[in-house]
DNA sequence: TTAATAATGATAACCGGTAGCAATTAGTAA
DNA sequence: TTACTAATTGCTACCGGTTATCATTATTAA
């Protein structure tokens, strides 16, 4: 924990931005939890233990830690974005998204991710090619019921 | 033209829906661009030979046509949804996108359809097994930096 | 410790999208 | 054609997620 907290403080500090205790708090939220979250989902959870930390300051700070690299920005069709550490211990490194159209739920997946990378790496350099485009990030998600909304 | 709106007025008709100017004119708009338009950018050309038809209309018919299974809506991060005529002319049927992060322009692909869908039945066959899930639909998107953008 | 300034928190505003509802219109049956 | 009925429209007000403003606070390097 100490020695995390460590490694963010680099990280802002070699981009000139503080290590604050809102930013302590958000990563907090976000690595531990394997769900992914909205920004009124995590205010809800940092507000719980640090009732004076502002909702701005939540979506303001998502921002940034999605500039720096540390977190992804979903949207998986209900009205809001999503946040997920891309550093998580308890998610699959490079993982997808299965999404059930009725309850939202929303499963990590990393099956077939060496046919997948193939398949992506062979498209991304001919696209790149094709239209002088220089990709830099995909996303792949399936959609569908799951077990309990495909019974009601 | 005649024959098409034929073929509308019977989709609807079979819905127990009526085929209205506004979805009409719609529909003309739709048919008639290879963009990926937003309701506004869709009212603005509706708007611009029936000033009367309003912004609400649509919305609803956005949804309505989408539920029909005639139009796809799409999230490519900008702040609002995009809409596409699945069956346009001026496309290919079934393709991806390839979205610039830059100045926002999507580009169509069809390039390695085979191996994509190839890719795509595995991943469903296995997610539907292993978590119970009944698939209807996927988004496959590519991220980057068009040309123009890459050089500024 | 202190000065410089990044960051915060409260509030109001913004913006894409919807709900409510009276007025209109498309489709059907007479 | 006409009349009837229900679907649809076009206002308007409203909603929820997100962002801008700005005075105040807190982090950090010196
Ligand atoms: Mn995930
Ligand atoms: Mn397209
Ligand atoms: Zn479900
Ligand atoms: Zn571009």
């Amino acid at each position: 924990m100490a020695k995390t907290n460590q490694k963010w403080h680099e990280r802002f500090r070699d981009r000139g931005l503080r290590f604050t205790q809102p930013r302590r708090v958000i990563l907090d939220v976000l690595d531990n939890t394997a769900d992914h979250l909205s920004a009124e989902e995590i205010y809800m959870r940092v507000h719980k233990k640090y009732p004076n930390i502002g909702l701005t300051t939540v979506y303001r700070n998502l921002i940034t830690l999605e500039r720096m690299g540390i977190v992804t920005k979903f949207h998986f069709g209900d009205g809001c974005h999503r946040f997920e550490l891309i550093e998580n211990k308890k998610k699959p490194d490079h993982h997808h998204h299965l999404v059930c159209t009725g309850c939202k739920r929303i499963i990590d997946y990393d099956d077939f991710m060496d046919e997948e990378i193939e398949y992506i790496k062979k498209v991304e350099s001919a696209l790149s090619r094709k239209h002088s485009f220089n990709i830099t990030d995909h996303v792949i998600q399936f959609y569908g019921l799951c077990k309990k909304c495909k019974a009601a």
